[in-house]
DNA sequence: GTGAAAGCGCTAACAG
DNA sequence: CTGTTAGCGCTTTCAC
């Protein structure tokens, strides 16, 4: 029975034994329960440091049903937004007192549904999810796991749990900026639509552009896949055009460094022929020619909120479940730098 | 007893007793032990499937000691390096049906111990490590949780399993390049000499230039902090001098990119003025202008081999501990771009 | 205040 | 092949 390995860590028992006590006692001090002698205490005290000894905390979660431990999935932590989101979370996760298990999704929705699943038969305590889509999201919400609370991008018609930015005006605003530079061609590279940050970002565009009477031609509007090799191709088919656009906007990091490659390979100048703007600021947007003017989400924030209300919705677990979802909204800014600039008189 | 919050999700003893048999059965399909008839275990698949039965992990852990969960605590999954190296290590450990623990330490070795006792505390079946610094490693090494393997740093004066690369053959080309351009005034930016990559690149640097006959000043080598304001701050100072190296070799990604933003905030032209040479090779290395001379690490690669040496490790943990620590050494790769250039005829 | 004992959900003898 | 049962290490009544 006990012929699988050494027992390599020690137990409750052989500190209640080494300090001549019961492992209730243990426990009490333990769990700071204020009904042990302080004499005792010191004493079960110095048996653990004696010996080492740390609590498995597999074995107490299987009795209290709480494991303190929360799961995160994202798409890909290699994207810096998605990196800071984690930070956020994770620091404020770690300053009480929990654990955080993070996976990669690579917006796969099955091994989404795998991580998730794996997560679950942890039981951990709740989760944070950057969904690989909102339709996914929608049926995950669904099987309501646990504690949910969704980050960036959202389930369709449904109400839950997130923490994102107003992606319509930011976009919007944005926008307007590019048109009161004097641009009237302007292309928007988006990633999956089924990704509700991209669809608001994309209707952001769509109302600030009709707003200015501008047409919404159909050859600027590029749907890309969310990565770099993405955003490239997009943009070489865009300087392609009969009538290349005179402004770029990306809608995300990623597709961004993708557009710069092509600006490069093309040597197109930026933003004399054409201006570029984009969602996040990652750090290489000060340090590019030209500086990249970005719309920056504080994405460090934005993990830090979704695991506060991840924390209250585990603590408030016992109340009605009636409690309404609740969503925060942070604050984006848009940060002019070099890469956007007038229309150029040359008109092309 | 069941005081606390409904029991949301089932038991084996559920699925048992739907399925109309016992619980070792049920355990016995779990766990494809070719024991059971198949008649039977598709009557138990069906009732698992029927109440969205998820085996409990931590219960099953507790039982077997294996929990199957790996620990990973890094610096900081911000440097595209440290995120590569995750995702070589999550990809491959997911693969194998493991579950990943991150935490980042921010280089503060107490912090790191708060996350190396809580993976200890969860009973993780091994951890892959970057410490933040040698000499935590050593007594890191020294408590000797359970199997462990380091990455990037390795601990002083002790063998342990580690996947690193050549670090000092790798300086030691790269600076022999430089020289090779006509470079003599090179100057190496460096983060902590207590972090063994750093150490052993400062010496490849010192071995190329002592080869060459070349004096080694003190005014080029600075020590900075690993993080990107350490490399602009270095930038400057350097800038400052009475004579300003021709070249410059940062030895991370994150101090190159300090010294980028200061090249940009003083206008100096590079390669014209001064080279720019860095070890990683961080997306934007190639939209940047000019594209950056790196050394490329192969992050992901040795993520996935730091996984593979671990659960080598814990598969062999019932064997004699005698084995050897295990050190794969991988390649890396001078990619040369727009960044170094010969020394200019000005020679200032 | 302190201790004995039951049980969280699972696995692994062992007996049938 | 299937079922019974004793724990894994912890918490938590409930007696004392």
């Amino acid at each position: 029975m006990t012929e699988q390995g050494i027992r390599n860590t020690f137990r409750m028992a052989d500190v209640a034994r080494l300090a001549g006590v019961s492992v209730s006692t243990v426990s009490n001090v333990l769990n700071n329960r204020a009904v042990v002698s302080t004499e005792l205490a010191t004493k079960v005290r110095q048996a653990m440091t004696a010996i080492h000894f740390s609590p498995n905390r597999a074995a107490r979660g299987l009795r209290t049903g709480r494991t303190e431990i929360v799961g995160m999935v994202i798409p890909d932590v290699t994207n810096p937004f998605y990196a800071q989101v984690l930070r956020g979370a994770e620091d404020h996760l770690t300053e009480h007192g929990y654990e955080l298990m993070v996976c990669n999704s690579n917006r796969r929705p099955e091994l989404e549904q795998r991580h998730l699943n794996a997560l679950h038969a942890q039981r951990v305590d709740g989760m944070i999810l950057v969904p690989s889509n909102s339709y996914a999201a929608r049926e995950i919400l669904m099987r309501n796991y646990s504690p949910l609370v969704f980050v960036d991008c959202v389930p369709f018609d449904s109400k839950a749990n997130a923490v994102v930015i107003d992606n319509v005006t930011a976009a919007y605003e944005a926008t307007r900026y590019l048109i009161g530079l004097g641009h009237r061609r302007i292309a928007v590279i988006t990633a999956e639509l089924t990704y509700t940050s991209m669809l608001d970002r994309l209707e952001g565009y769509h109302k600030a552009m009709r707003e200015a009477d501008i047409p919404v031609r159909m050859e600027y509007t590029v749907k890309s896949t969310t990565e770099v090799t993405g955003g490239y191709a997009s943009a070489m088919n865009l300087f392609r055009l009969d009538q290349p656009p005179t402004a770029i906007f990306s809608l995300n990091n990623r597709m961004a460094l993708g557009v710069m490659r092509a600006l490069r390979e093309l040597h197109i100048p930026c933003p004399g022929n054409v201006s570029l703007m984009t969602f996040d600021d990652p750090e290489w947007a000060t340090v590019v020619s030209p500086t990249l003017t970005v719309i920056e989400q504080p994405s460090y924030q934005i993990g830090k909120s979704a695991a506060k209300i991840l924390l209250r919705l585990i603590v408030s677990q016992g109340d009605s479940e009636a409690n309404e979802p609740e969503v925060v909204q942070l604050e984006s800014k848009l940060l002019v730098r070099e890469s956007t600039g007038p229309v150029s008189e040359s008109g092309q």
